[in-house]
DNA sequence: ATTCATAATAGGAATTATTACTACTTAATT
DNA sequence: AATTAAGTAGTAATAATTCCTATTATGAAT
């Protein structure tokens, strides 16, 4: 993969924000500095920067988000206001009970927990 | 929310499997009796038994799969056969842990560990 | 049983998110 | 500087899903 301006302004504004921003969100940032971009060379380099493990897609439903934060996490999804919040939850305990009893082999773990933030008391 | 036909051979075919179709195949099931059904009748019907909590979506990637299990349960990912097998896991100390660390309040926990089945050894 | 109000349907158009195609451009290498 | 292949803009295409509208069917009231 060689050197683009449009990825690497692409990789900075993803690795920008903790919001979990979704593709067209991420078209309209790089706009800013890359007015002519067009949203298929946004979603190629995400798709390539997913490819080389420099973020992460994750779903929210059927809509795509992507993340910096390539360390094992998962998220808590406010159903208030939308939201995506890290967290960091252990699942050690997971992975061998589902090897042992279904002998599956775990190769990622995805939890989103569904609920309400701290902002809506 | 009134009888229909319809909805109902959806919903029986929804419970039919354990395979957590997605509305497409639905629809390729429905038509062997109501031929002449609408892609858009299956998918109005799908939200609807969901909304009533009749059946479940769940999100596999950016597809939307339809699953009669209500049972709060987990799923399996095979990335090989792309099958999705259900399992149960206990989260029970998930849901404090939350509430008590981050204040978030737990409605639904949503669990899918990626990974290759026991049929591909 | 017939009438009536409205929920539901078929069929197709519209939307949304995403991918594919193509002629032109640019990065890296000789 | 010339070459080559990866990358881009712009646009068309696809896939999943929702929306719209004229017609039909359900359940309730007569």
């Amino acid at each position: 993969m060689r050197y683009s301006h449009q990825r690497e302004i692409i990789r900075e504004i993803v690795y920008s924000t903790n919001s979990h921003p979704t593709a067209d969100w991420v078209y309209g940032e790089v706009k800013r500095s890359i007015p002519k971009i067009s949203l298929g060379t946004v979603y190629r380099n995400l798709k390539q920067l997913t490819d080389e493990g420099i973020i992460r897609t994750i779903y929210d439903g059927a809509l795509a988000r992507y993340d910096w934060n390539r360390d094992p996490h998962d998220h808590m999804k406010c159903t208030v206001c939308g939201e995506m919040i890290d967290i960091q939850l252990s699942n050690d305990g997971l992975r061998r009970t589902v090897k042992d009893e279904y002998d599956f082999e775990v190769s990622d773990v995805e939890i989103t927990l569904v609920g309400k933030c701290n902002k809506h008391a």
